[in-house]
DNA sequence: GTTCCGCATGAATCGATAG
DNA sequence: ACTATCGATTCATGCGGAA
């Protein structure tokens, strides 16, 4: 059971159990991230400032030190990761003199170095992006989502975020189900639960890692459009109720406002003290919840 | 106006022009390569066997030694090509050890030692990708189109690509249209008899880097699926009529079929005998057409 | 003729087993 | 310890046969 915060204020209980913290640190993540406990946190999900774009805020790194820049950050993530964690790197190369720049892909090679590993490449396909037209080249509509880990081990929950079957699909399925139930009991069940878990699953697969996702538009103040479907999605893929949850390019506070919605505790640094009155406004630091089961998060979003 | 292939059989007409020449050539493309004079090619676009892959047709190429093995092969692809060409090459890393390899973005790297510019990368969206679960990643249901080219003045035809906004507004409205979607991309309508007129009057907005296209399903023999979507679109958006395109690993002549049929002159290299002549068996090494203006290609398909 | 259903089958990947 | 092979898993699609 999942005690909800309307209930909290609506009728002023204060529920037995732990309680969410929700951090906002003002400063530069490079330092800041050494205050920061080793193996602490179950997921880092961020989208940094990208080269050159956003220098007002962040002072523009240019593509030529991206690599050079992001480095010592990376390396600051590995220690504070725990060894199960995961790394989500929102990141997409510039085109610079018509090409696209080398520093996304530098980065992964060089971060290979630090020893994380390069686990996998989701996309994320944007279907409404920027509009625009030129010479040589299309509307860019998508950006890479970078999974890093630091072993092989890493926490991965993926009936979590199982996406519900087209119509066409489902009424294909109801008739197959008696072929599906031999087939299930040919299987060494593992227990009780889990057959429940796979009967009322029976309507829903496994997404891809290719993720459908419109960029949100918001009026927000902050120049990096992430949305909070973004850090929804990995939270429920790789984190459990009350874990740990940093993003060390905070902006106005998605990651963190998503976090407490979803009780996990988080951290989120954030350079510009602008964004980070933002955020810390937007959250309330610290709440009790009563943490039980896991509540199963219903999706019907094409992901 | 265009003629037909129809027309010329059934009429028995021999039409003033140009000869059309479709080439498919056995042998290892490294060397046969070199029998192709410089700056000659407006279009190259192949899927070389992937890593450890295919090995019983073409050896198996390890992750390990893929950079190495591809890279005398990407010179003499720079060498052919026109100053004004295009190099599309649909690649996807391997995992390997549970992490993606990074033999892929290694050869970006080494390609623009050679000379290449990355120009651009666009996704190919599968959405029938190979089915699977496992406890760490889901089913990988994208692959990587890279754009390469020798300068940054290219010949780009963007406008024989354009889609037709009512599709591209019906494909935004519906959340779970996907499935319908792809079965409308399965309907591989040749369009010719279709009054253009009322598609020229439409607006039509132009694609984004994000292709989508369900592999196809057929009874070829040869293992790589390379569905003729992808050599036709590249071919639409980077080639004229009488242009001539290649493709270094052929397969069963996937490439040169549809350069026929789009009345491109090709080259095809294929070092297994067995799909040599399959190819072979599916064109008609010259064929003599009226070249006139371009033909508009209707295009339904939500690219 | 349509529409619907059953079935085979892929550019895959993991974990266990065998050499 | 390291590599090679095998079985299990899973779902969108086209095709053929049936209603």
């Amino acid at each position: 059971m999942r005690v909800c915060e309307s209930l909290h204020s609506n009728l002023n209980i204060t529920p037995p159990g732990k309680e969410i913290i929700a951090k906002a640190l003002l400063g530069d993540c490079k330092e800041v991230l050494k205050t920061i406990e080793d193996n602490s946190i179950d997921l880092i999900v961020t989208s940094p400032p990208y080269a050159d774009s956003r220098s007002n805020t962040y002072g523009g790194v240019s593509p030529g030190n991206y690599v050079e820049w992001f480095l010592p950050i990376s390396a600051e993530l590995l220690r504070v990761m725990k060894p199960n964690g995961t790394f989500i790197l929102n990141i997409k190369e510039k085109v610079v003199n018509g090409e696209r720049h080398t520093y996304v892909i530098e980065l992964i090679l060089e971060m290979r170095k630090q020893g994380w590993l390069w686990t996998e490449e989701f996309i994320w396909h944007k279907k409404n992006c920027y509009p625009g037209k030129w010479p040589n080249r299309f509307r860019d509509a998508w950006e890479r989502l970078l999974q890093f880990n630091k072993s092989k081990k890493f926490n991965m929950y993926q009936e979590n975020v199982m996406v519900s079957m087209g119509d066409w699909a489902k009424s294909r399925l109801r008739n197959l189900s008696e072929t599906d139930k031999t087939r299930d009991n040919s299987k060494v069940g593992s227990g009780f639960g889990k057959k429940v878990a796979n009967w009322l699953d029976r309507d829903k697969v496994y997404p891809t890692n290719v993720l459908h996702m419109a960029t949100e538009c918001s009026n927000k103040n902050h120049s990096a459009v992430f949305p909070e479907f973004l850090p929804e999605w990995f939270m429920k893929l790789f984190t459990k109720e009350g874990n740990w949850v940093l993003d060390p390019f905070m902006g106005s506070g998605t990651t963190i406002k998503v976090a407490q919605r979803m009780l996990r505790n988080s951290i989120g640094i954030e350079v510009s003290k602008e964004y980070y009155e933002m955020a810390k406004s937007e959250i309330k630091e610290k709440e009790l919840w009563l943490l039980e089961d896991q509540p199963v998060y219903e999706t019907n979003r094409n992901w």
